[in-house]
DNA sequence: ATGAAAGCGCTAACAT
DNA sequence: ATGTTAGCGCTTTCAT
């Protein structure tokens, strides 16, 4: 059933529909009316492709993820997906994982299929990856980042401050005492993992602290980087009374490790997260950690994209979105 | 630009370029260069909603989860996603969040947009529901079920032997000495779930172990029914030494309850997951579990989506797939 | 080997 | 208040 077919049916035209189904003040209510029950009966619904042709707008959005099995994707996901639907939009799911000849297919499909604009986390950096990026924009095609963003453009970007999370964290640990406390990052290289542990730094210093590059495990987030930073304090003369780990995951294998060489947690040493995953209050001891707002994420990026497509700003806007510390048990006060 | 510009500037009809595009075997080797070349230039791609229009194919399938957090999903999408790409579709996700109104929105988006297929998880069984699962049908878009699909009706669905998977766990324990063991489940009226406590029970009485009504907890999966499994448990006369747990997550928030009490694991009560999520590896103890294989379902459900699609073939078709005990730390021997 | 033209389902300008 | 018509970008018959 098409516009033609039921406008047949209903002895109007195919504008006199279009018109209905489109909420036009001109149609009288009597057509509107006799309209809409005939579409009804014959289950008409208008083709949002035939639409998207003749407007040159799909009401569709490319979401690309580098992963989605990394608990933190899904909740990005779910944000934009929330904001998106409601606001009568659909997105596409694309996930790269981390292969850029996967990421160049999903930015010429998105491009095809003339979506309205791209939310995209996990930028690589790459020449290619710029490239597309460019042309996006170029065509007047809004993308908003979430995380980090392409350096030196002008850029719509989501994020939190990641500085700010590292300072807090190292901060709540001192204030529960700690005068030792380890760190254990990501990769240095990915820029906001270089800021969580300039955040970590800075505490130190701030406190008087002695910053100790003996406490800094750098690598892969990842099991195998969990064991080296527990071999390596096992190391350590000086042990230190807490640890504060950049990834969620990555800190439960490290309470594991840890358990499993006798250290009570927190009695022995305290151990910070960082994400809030949904497991991250189950397992044991409950981890305190330094949230990060997933879903909120998701739905800001959400909305400032739907702001750049509808109303054709182009505002080059970051929103930065707070972490909060969340204290659970592995955690405690020291000292006195 | 498109078509039309494409054409002028090659000085060839729109027919050629389409043609072209479409690797028509009637188009001479030299214009075919010729056209590809200047599209090159152009950054010339042929839309695929116009395409969509003309062909009544989009490309396009929608993949409606009853949620995005709960960490088996995860694994279904990326298997969708994969496969889906690889054979050049794109996939929309649909995110329900369990509420009707959420679904219906989403089915009559779906068929606004021309989706080719459609793999759905999670069937409520709602009269609504089966209204729009049986539109599709009759407007020969095929759906694809996974777990469980519409009962009484002819369709194609991926699924586990969900029964054979509660027996199979149940034997492991039974295989490790273990004569009393508790079972901790979802609530029975989801279909899938009574199936693994029918397997439960089945793998006790075909060992002559007696079936303990108090040993059941069924309940919404969740840690409050861990903490209530648990609670249950201590009072107990006669204490079971496994507990199988149809939710690896439900199964370590019991392990911490369990350990908070004192218990030790595995060597005071062995403790079997359901799942295998990939934190379950992580944890301490790591979680001997049923493995379901999330990754194959997405993929094989999508495959199977794409047969029906292609081939137009509207076989019936059940795809069940194998589960696996994975063997780690929370279970052991005992007795002999 | 290539071109001309109709039509996919819809909307918007213009006409009545 | 409603109808007529052209056109969005593509494919496909049918001609040449």
């Amino acid at each position: 059933m098409n516009i033609t077919e039921l406008a047949k049916i209903a002895q109007v035209s195919k504008a006199t529909v279009s018109m209905v189904f489109n909420d036009d003040e001109r149609i009288s209510d009597a057509t509107k009316k006799k309209v809409l029950k005939i579409a009804k009966k014959h289950n008409y619904r208008p083709s949002s492709i035939a639409k998207s042709l003749r407007n040159k707008k799909t009401r569709t959005i490319g979401l690309m993820l580098p992963d989605i099995i990394d608990p933190f994707f899904p909740g990005i996901l779910k944000g934009v997906e929330e904001v998106a639907m409601v606001n009568n939009y659909v997105v596409i799911f694309c996930s790269f994982d981390e292969q850029k000849e996967k990421e160049s297919i999903y930015f010429e499909m998105l491009q095809d299929r003339w979506v309205d604009g791209i939310i995209f986390s996990g930028v690589t950096g790459s020449e290619e990856e710029e490239g597309f990026i460019k042309g996006f924009i170029e065509r007047n095609i809004p993308i908003v980042f979430i995380d980090r963003g392409l350096e030196g453009h002008s850029i719509n970007i989501v994020k939190i401050d990641n500085f700010e999370a590292g300072y807090k964290g190292t901060k709540f640990l001192i204030d529960c005492g700690h005068r030792r406390i380890a760190f254990v990052n990501g990769p240095p290289d990915i820029y906001i993992l270089r800021k969580r542990r300039d955040g970590y730094i800075q505490a130190l210093k701030d406190n008087e602290l002695c910053f100790d590059d003996s406490l800094i495990t750098e690598g892969e987030f990842s099991v195998k980087t969990a064991k080296l930073a527990v071999d390596k304090l096992l190391e350590l003369k000086e042990k230190p009374t807490a640890i504060f780990v950049t990834s969620d995951l990555v800190a439960i294998s490290i309470q594991t490790e840890l358990q499993k060489c006798g250290f009570n947690i927190p009695d022995d040493i305290s151990v910070m997260g960082f994400d809030n995953l949904p497991i991250s209050s189950m397992v044991n001891p409950a981890l305190t950690t330094v949230a990060q707002p997933f879903l909120e994420m998701g739905e800001e990026a959400m909305k400032l994209l739907l702001a750049l497509i509808e109303d054709q700003v182009s505002l080059e806007r970051k929103i930065l979105l707070n972490t909060q510390i969340i204290v659970r048990e592995s955690t405690k006060k020291i000292g006195e």
